[in-house]
DNA sequence: TCACAGGCTAGAG
DNA sequence: CTCTAGCCTGTG
């Protein structure tokens, strides 16, 4: 167990912000939230889930020790982005719409989550539901052990139990398993490309369109650049945003300006 | 019954 | 190149 400051994340914005799928919202511990988060990746086996309370504004009780948290969950949080900068550029803005959002989500972090993951996630989340997402993505980690299996791990006659619900998207992930199980090194290669590259690559991949690519750019490769247009953002950037959206003026930070309007336009409507 | 959910593919024009 | 019908399925 050890306490933590750390700035600029509210669980509750963080989970309901639509990039992770497997948080868990536990019994409040003394009247203060409390999440199990699973550990993601290869290195699952090396680190169990982790729990995190949150005691203020930035105090956090983790349940994980020192040495998990410097190797696996800083990185996970995303502790090296400036978040205090973007913070800025929005107070130095005359946008008031994003400074409304910023008010109401500023405690969301974009995670740094496993790749492989979020690619399934994500080709499972096209024209879906929240719930019917998170119940697929457990559904599929339930019969592999509880947790997502790496693509060679990966049991496709599985896909098409109707429990599941996969739908249409059955074929979508048989082609994501069997081309990273044969393009073995991929996912590495993957990590290693400019966003525009890796969002080129992602979009050879049947089931995988501009959307749901920035959403893997976005989530599994960090690259902060790439802002998802989803029907909820196409609807606000139209109502809000009619002369055009200021890509420019957030060069660089885009997806994090993202994810504030986007849980703004989900939670206060 | 019908629209909608963090869209994409395939086919037509 | 752009445009859009149809798609699995649960929910209100």
């Amino acid at each position: 167990m050890i306490n933590l400051t750390i700035r600029h994340l509210d669980l509750k914005q963080t989970a309901e912000s639509g990039q992770c799928f497997r948080w868990k919202r536990l019994n409040d511990v003394d009247g203060h939230m409390t999440y199990s988060i699973p550990s993601f990746g290869p290195k699952q086996r090396e680190f169990k889930a982790l729990t995190i309370t949150s005691l203020s504004e930035d105090e956090f009780i983790l349940s994980c020790d020192q040495r998990e948290w410097n190797t696996y969950w800083y990185t996970y949080f995303d502790m090296d982005t400036d978040y205090d900068r973007v913070e800025k550029k929005i107070y130095d803005s005359d946008d008031r719409h994003i400074k409304d959002a910023f008010a109401l989500g500023s405690g969301i972090r974009i995670l740094k989550q496993d790749l492989w993951e979020i690619i399934i996630t994500f080709l499972i989340s096209q024209n879906n539901n929240i719930t019917r997402i998170t119940r697929s993505v457990e559904e599929i980690c339930n019969r592999h052990g509880g947790y997502m299996p790496r693509p060679e791990e990966f049991d496709l006659s599985i896909l098409d139990d109707k429990s599941i619900g996969l739908g249409y998207r059955v074929p979508y992930i048989e082609y994501a398993v069997k081309r990273f199980t044969s393009e073995y090194e991929l996912l590495t290669e993957l990590t290693q490309m400019s966003y525009e590259e890796s969002y080129e690559t992602l979009l050879s991949f049947t089931g995988i369109g501009p959307k749901v690519a920035n959403c893997i750019c976005l989530f599994g490769l960090h690259h902060i650049e790439a802002f998802p247009i989803d029907t909820h953002v196409k609807q606000l950037l139209t109502k809000y945003y009619p002369q055009g959206f200021p890509y420019k003026y957030y060069e660089g930070v885009a997806g994090i300006i993202q994810q504030y309007l986007f849980y703004y336009e989900l939670h206060n409507r």
